[in-house]
DNA sequence: CCATGCGCTGAC
DNA sequence: GTCAGCGCATGG
């Protein structure tokens, strides 16, 4: 993701001269880099007018996967840990860089020059996977052509802050009466200049950002979180270990672990009311970058968000439940349904393949004429309406084929395709299983309907499909689906009291709830309802122990469990998270993440500090010679033999299946 | 690359 | 309350 953020005006339009390009531009006196300011000072004008905290450095450390972006070709002389000064002398793109067309596509490569390493003349990083997105929707009526702004350098990483840098406005087009899509030209030279489009909605308070608080004691706790990175488990199990990324270099971070933060610039991390004494960063500075990581300033509004996660734990293609989210799982809204990998469309209503099935629907009562018994209902297929306009539903205008997610939907059906007049199943239960999310919207035509959001209800099957003429007055094609599920359904009392066994509750995007309670103070649009349940929500309570359902193990699983000794600690903690059900999944999910790639760790090679990565991720880590374990840096050594962990990834294979099939 | 879509918001 | 119209993920 490239996160492009305007921040703030620089009033300078001074240009650099070009080649001449500093990624690092250190105004704080960060250690090593420091020697180096007095060599940038050509761009002394920018400087004067830059808000203080622009710290355009960035850190490359490949073994460490805080940056995704980076396929190194040829990264001989990275060093984990060094600054560098650098020159960016070309950046490429697939797409014609003409100043209206926006790149689109994941290919951008970087050429950079390494000051300190003349001889090695220019590496490329490749960012393939990065593509230029939209987060932070602001609104700002002054914005004009020409005008320099700071731009926000964003990593895959939500909570990353990336690196500034100026930029001029270079084109802009209103894709609404309050979004703005514009396109900015990187001020730092280079023969060609987008790097991304970036879609900017400005918001006021941005600016309000400038007026930090003065005591830094007096901060929430909560308001800052700790940069995503690593949770050492080492070293948390072992206080003497050194891990530069869990400890306060300052007090040793054994105590008030919550409150620190890793120092952009050097990467250490601090408690908060040590930094501004200890690292020359002021409190404003300090505060800034605190508000830009973590404060949900940016409201986006649920109509046209993107996902901020990623269900990895199975492939887009799986059938059947999702390993960790029981029946009765609940979410506001349907961007966060797609995110648990329970249905990934953010509109439609079936997800599936048209040639092979479909994994999940939403009933949301778009059809009047349909009919939900629970157990039992009848669904109607997509298409046939008119979407002109740019809408996403309308009004039934043509009839129904039997064609893309309609045909997946039937090729569920234990029976031979018929695009006639459809199929009955031969054996219902052998059809292929589909879940089945409810919405709240369903509730005009269904009881069954949960009262808010969304609510998985299991898996369903097709039972038998056949096309008619739906109250519109045109074709459409209709399904019986009968619920085959081990798991109660919600509504029954069974089920209800799983529920809240389970403690399931509705679900909010992060920071929704907080958003909404700050609007009702500012009097826009008050929500009782909403902040009524935040309060509720605060107050987590305390889970009754032993009413929990424990998570049962099939004894395959358990013998693999015996077998993978290596990780006997981590399985100890892991077995230990039983009681809570499938929670234990969630926390599985955690236990065995990829310290590089943030996800289950895939073809796992457990070192002998006992982390586990990928081998692909140790590899790239290896090929830019750093021989370290990239979750604690114990020295593997050059000649590290690598052995996949065969027992771990099976198990892993058992209880996230075929999780792999994506890699 | 293009087409599809049982969401969602804010304006009216 | 109604309604226009948007990004985005996904499949083809």
């Amino acid at each position: 993701i490239i996160q492009l953020l305007i921040r703030q005006p620089s009033t300078s339009t001074a240009k650099k001269k070009e080649n001449e390009i500093e990624l690092s531009d250190s105004d704080s006196g960060c250690g090593s880099s420091q020697s180096e300011c007095d060599k940038t000072s050509s761009g002394e004008n920018n400087k004067k007018n830059r808000p203080t905290t622009s710290t355009r450095s960035f850190l490359i450390d490949p073994g460490f996967g805080l940056y995704k972006i980076n396929e190194l070709v040829d990264a001989r002389d990275l060093v984990i840990g060094a600054w560098f000064e650098a020159h960016v002398v070309n950046v490429t793109h697939s797409t014609p860089s003409t100043s209206n067309v926006a790149p689109t596509n994941n290919d951008i490569v970087y050429h950079i020059k390494y000051d300190d390493y003349p001889e090695n003349g220019i590496v490329e990083m490749h960012a393939e996977n990065v593509r230029p997105r939209a987060r932070t929707i602001l609104k700002w009526d002054q914005l004009q052509m020409g005008q320099v702004v700071m731009v926000n350098y964003n990593l895959e990483i939500p909570e990353e802050r990336g690196f500034w840098f100026d930029a001029e406005v270079s084109a802009m087009k209103e894709t609404s009466r309050t979004n703005k899509e514009i396109f900015v030209k990187i001020l730092l030279g280079g023969p060609l200049d987008i790097i991304g489009d970036c879609k900017i909605q400005f918001l006021d308070e941005i600016y309000k950002i400038e007026e930090p608080g003065t005591d830094p004691i007096t901060l929430a706790e909560g308001q800052f979180k700790r940069k995503s990175g690593p949770e050492c488990k080492y070293c948390k199990a072992d206080p003497d270990a050194e891990c530069r990324f869990c400890a306060c270099r300052l007090c040793g971070g054994k105590q008030d672990p919550a409150m620190q933060l890793l120092c952009d610039e050097c990467n250490m991390a601090y408690h908060i009311y040590l930094k501004q004494v200890s690292t020359g960063h002021t409190l404003e500075e300090f505060m800034d970058e605190a508000m830009m990581a973590h404060t949900p300033w940016f409201l986006p509004g649920m109509a046209c968000v993107g996902r901020t996660k990623e269900c990895t734990i199975v492939p887009s293609n799986h059938y059947g439940p999702i390993p960790g989210t029981p029946v009765g799982t609940m979410w506001k809204f349907r961007v966060q349904v797609s995110e648990a990998g329970v249905h990934r469309p953010h509109v439609g209503g079936i997800h599936g393949r048209s040639n092979d099935g479909a994994y999940s629907l939403v009933l949301a009562g778009g059809f009047e004429d349909e009919v939900d018994r629970g157990n039992e209902f009848t669904y109607t297929g997509s298409g046939g309406r008119d979407l002109s306009g740019n809408k996403r539903i309308g009004e039934q205008s043509y009839d129904q084929a039997l064609t893309n997610m309609n045909r997946a939907l039937a090729l569920n059906c234990d029976a031979p395709l018929n695009d006639e007049i459809g199929a009955e199943a031969r054996d219902w239960r052998a059809g292929k299983p589909v879940r089945v999310v409810r919405s709240s919207k369903g509730r005009k035509v269904s009881k069954y309907a949960p009262e808010e959001g969304n609510r998985y209800d299991g898996i369903y099957k097709v039972v038998k499909y056949w096309p008619e003429i739906g109250k519109s007055g045109f074709l459409v094609w209709r399904y019986l689906l009968r619920r085959d599920d081990v798991e109660p359904s919600p509504w029954t009392p069974e089920g209800k009291d799983r529920t809240k066994k389970l403690g399931l509750k509705i679900q909010y995007p992060e920071g929704y709830l907080e958003a909404m309670a700050n609007k009702e103070k500012k009097g826009k649009k008050p929500d009782a309802r909403t902040t009524k349940v935040d309060n509720r929500s605060r107050t987590t309570p305390k889970r009754q122990q032993g009413n929990n359902e424990k998570y049962q193990l099939t004894s395959q699983q358990q013998w693999l469990i015996r077998e993978d000794c290596l990780n006997k600690k981590l399985w100890d903690e892991a077995l230990a998270s039983l009681m809570e059900g499938p929670k234990f999944l969630r926390r599985l999910e955690q236990i065995f993440m990829c310290i590089c790639c943030q996800e289950l760790v895939f073809q796992p090679i457990t070192t002998e500090c006992q982390h586990n990565v990928c081998r692909s991720c140790l590899q790239r880590s290896f090929r830019a010679q750093v021989y370290t374990c990239p979750a604690c840096r114990h020295e593997l050594g050059k000649d590290y033999n690598m052995v996949p962990n065969k027992v771990l990834q099976s198990i892993l294979d058992q209880f996230f299946p075929g999780y792999s099939k994506g890699r």
